[in-house]
DNA sequence: TGCGATACCGGACAATGTGTTCGGGACGAT
DNA sequence: ATCGTCCCGAACACATTGTCCGGTATCGCA
């Protein structure tokens, strides 16, 4: 990729994750967002094509990042017992942790939805096997509880922010008692 | 009231939830709204400053009626105990079930805050002294829990209509096995 | 019934934000 | 050095919002 090219995306996510920290993601404009990045009109629009593909963008890097790693290999945080749901879940919000002003500048007010969107469908694919039976519940339903569960508590963590990821975890299974 | 404005208040909520169960409720334009009402731009904003404000209009009513009411005086649905917590969440959703077609296009997409903060806040009150006190678990926490685990119930009952309100009660509270 | 108050109308308006188009200039890769 | 690509900024059309106006219709009440 060209170097101006990098450059470029480089000053927009800065700016934008910038903003992010200060406002909610509905009441930034893009004009906002071009200023701060000291870039022209039409730069912007040469790699977005809206302000809502740049959150999407954002959002496909940081969950492909949380995501796509396996947590067994993970270096920078020890796990005795990676495989299991609590030890990913708590990995994911290690990750998120790294992010966490900026979240709150997308999740607080309005227009969590392109967000919450991406995380509930990657939740959703690493919780769906560990979903408990139960009779009478559909299996649908308790997948959505747990994965709303855990969105919620995320969005709860950037309004109390100062817990450390394994207290977050630890608050999410107690809520959870029949899930692990 | 004046009977026109009555008329053009009533014209106004008519072609909003006409609206609502077309379309998402950010994808609605005031002019849309005008349009279908059949009413002037001037009277519009004379009667609501934004569309926002017609949303907050909307969901008071709504709630108003919905918590106000006494479970125990409650005449069109009988409920044998009508003071626990079971009882009044199931009665909560059979008068979110009149305006289930509505609440689809307010919470599906993008812009559902302005619902759920008004909500939240009237379930935050109702559920505030039937949370269970764990030790290590903010009270805080567990509430949210609670309250965002109701309003997530609701929202996946607008995409999977067809369950009685008993049903959906007895989900919400298989998925919190710790609350009643 | 008639009168004054008030609500409605619709057209025009400024203001804001979005997304596009254009020619010209700067920079990068080779 | 040069060709292709990216960036610039100014201008544009467009959509939406919210306000202002004078004129008209309807209401409540005496």
């Amino acid at each position: 990729m060209d170097r101006r090219q990098r450059k470029t995306r480089e000053a927009i996510y800065r700016a934008f994750t910038s903003l992010m920290r200060e406002e909610d993601y509905a009441k930034v404009t893009v004009q906002q967002i071009i200023d701060r990045a000291d870039i022209g009109r039409t730069t912007f629009y040469s790699h977005f094509e809206t302000k809502d593909a740049l959150l999407k963008s954002f959002c496909s890097d940081i969950f492909d990042h949380v995501f796509s790693e396996d947590p067994g290999k993970e270096k920078t945080h020890d796990f005795s017992h990676v495989h299991d749901t609590k030890a990913r879940a708590t990995h994911i919000l290690y990750h998120l942790q790294e992010h966490i002003g900026v979240l709150s500048g997308i999740l607080s007010g309005e227009s969590d939805a392109v967000f919450m969107g991406f995380f509930k469908e990657k939740l959703a694919e690493l919780f769906s096997s560990s979903v408990p039976m139960e009779p009478g519940v559909p299996y649908e339903y308790r997948l959505n509880s747990i994965v709303c569960g855990f969105c919620e508590t995320v969005r709860w963590w950037t309004k109390h922010s100062g817990y450390t990821p394994e207290e977050i975890s630890g608050f999410f299974f107690a809520a959870m008692p029949y899930f692990d």
